[in-house]
DNA sequence: GTGATACTGATGATATATCAGCGTGTCAAG
DNA sequence: CTTGACACGCTGATATATCATCAGTATCAC
C-alpha cells in the first residue's frame, strides 16, 4: 500500500493477488471459503497460470492455506491462530522497539508522540461505540503507529513481517468485533516514553504487556462471540 | 526435511523448489547467480509453469530476490542481510525460549540437556579444526537444539520461521567460513539451565547474548574474508 | 429396492504456444 | 572510427490445451 519504495510491476499475477489480499482482509471472503483457481482465473477474465503465482504467494503470506493437495481455503480462525499470530507478533514487535531505541533520533520521537496522541484520539467515544466505521479507523491508525517503530528499528525485514502480522488482524477484525474499550491513558504514549528514555529493557517490557493486552482483548471477545458463530 | 506431519504432495513445482533450495544452501549456487526459469526448467527437465510456483516460493522462503522485474537471484550475502536475518532470528529465539520456559516437560529438559551435550562435543577438536565436514556437522547439531527449543515453545510458526533463518545461514554458510572457535563450555548447556529454573527473564537474555555473540562471530569473518571475495 | 458400475463435471498439475520488452551484436552509413 | 538502426535471441508474462484424479450422480443389473 505504502511501498513506494518497491517497484509494482503492472501484472496480472500482482493485480489478483492485491485484489484477493483485499477481499479477504475485508471480510468479502469469508474464513474457510475454497478458492477454485479456474474460478477466481474467470472472475479476474485472466487465465489461471496468474492465479498460481497469486495463490502461492497469499500461502506464503498466511491468508490462505491448503491442505493435503486438496483445494486452498481462506485461512479459518481458531483459538490456536489467534495466540500463535500473537507469539510472531510480539516477539517482532519487541525486537522492533529495542531497536527503535537505539536508532530513534529526536524528530522521530516527535513524530510518535504525535501518532500515539492520533491513537488516543481515534479510541471511539462512548456515542461512537460500536460504529464500525471508527473501529476501523482506529485500527488504521493503531498500526501506522506500530509500523513506524519497526521503521525506525532500520530493520525492513521486521517492517514487512509486522505487515503479515496486520493482514493477519484484519482478516480477523472482519469477524471478531473486538470494541475499543476506552484504553489507559498515554497506553501509547507510554511506548514513546521508552523509546525516548533508550531504556531497551523497559521497552521491550512495555511493548511485550502493550501486545498482551491486545491478545487479552481479542481472546475476550473471540470466547465471547466463538458460541455465535457456530454457522 | 524432517516435515513428517505435513504431506508432501509428490509434484513437480516441489521437487523443483525442493532441488533449487538444496542447491542454494549446498553451495552449489553462488549467491547472485541469476536464474532464468526458462533454463532451470530444461535443467529439470520439465516446461516452465511449475518453475513459476517454485520461484514463487523461494522468494516467500528469502532465499532468492527478484529486483524491479529482472530476473531472479539467489540472495547476496551484504553485511546488512546478516544483520537483519540475525535481527529477526534473535527475535524468534528469544521468544521461542520464553514459551519454552513454560511449557517444557522435565522430559524436554533432560532431552535438550542432552543435546546441548552433543553440540559442547561437535566443537571440533584443534586437529580438526578448519575440517568443512566437521564444521557441516557441527552446524547441523546446533540447528537441531534451536529447533527443539523451537518446537517445545508450541508454537509451529516459530519453527517455521526459525526454518527459514537456518536456510540463509546455510546458503552464506558455503561463502563464510565461520570456525567453531572453542566456545566457553556450558555455552548451550546454560541454556537449558534458564528453561529448567523457568526464568523467562533470564532465558531470554542468556539465548540474546548467544544469538548476539553468533552474529559477532559470522560478521567478524565475514569482514575478515570480504577483502578475499572481491571475484 | 439395493448395490455396483459407469458417466460427468470440476479440480489441480503440467505442457505448449504466443506476445511484448529488452539487450546485444552486427552491419551499413556518415 | 563512430554511430545508429535493425534483427536476433533471451527473458518473463500470459493464454490455451491436455492429463489424471476425484467426487457426485445417474443408470443399470440383480
Amino acid at each position: 500500500m505504502t511501498q513506494i519504495d518497491v517497484e509494482q510491476p503492472d501484472t496480472l499475477a500482482r493485480k489478483i493477488y492485491d485484489g484477493l489480499c483485499r477481499e479477504i482482509t475485508s471480510g468479502k471472503l469469508k474464513p474457510g471459503t475454497v478458492l477454485s483457481r479456474r474460478k477466481i482465473a474467470a472472475a479476474y477474465g485472466t487465465s489461471y497460470v496468474p492465479v498460481i503465482e497469486a495463490m502461492v504467494r497469499l500461502e506464503g503470506t498466511g491468508l490462505i492455506e491448503t491442505e493435503s493437495s486438496q483445494m486452498a481455503r481462506v485461512c479459518r480462525v481458531t483459538l490456536e491462530s489467534i495466540q500463535h499470530t500473537y507469539v510472531l507478533r510480539e516477539a517482532f514487535e519487541t525486537q522492533a522497539i529495542r531497536l527503535a531505541c537505539e536508532h530513534a533520533t529526536p524528530q522521530e520521537i516527535e513524530e510518535l508522540y504525535q501518532m500515539a496522541e492520533d491513537v488516543q484520539a481515534s479510541v471511539p467515544q462512548p456515542e461512537t461505540a460500536a460504529d464500525r466505521q471508527a473501529s476501523e479507523e482506529g485500527l488504521r491508525v493503531h498500526w501506522l503507529f506500530h509500523r513506524r517503530i519497526a521503521e525506525i528499528s532500520r530493520c525492513p525485514l521486521l517492517v514487512q513481517e509486522l505487515e503479515r502480522a496486520e493482514l493477519h488482524q484484519r482478516l480477523r477484525a472482519n469477524w471478531i468485533y473486538v470494541p475499543e474499550m476506552a484504553e489507559p491513558p498515554r497506553q501509547h504514549a507510554m511506548l514513546v516514553d521508552a523509546i525516548k528514555a533508550a531504556d531497551v529493557e523497559a521497552a521491550d517490557a512495555v511493548m511485550r504487556a502493550h501486545v498482551r493486552l491486545g491478545l487479552e482483548k481479542e481472546l475476550h471477545h473471540y470466547r465471547l462471540q466463538s458460541t455465535r458463530r457456530q454457522d
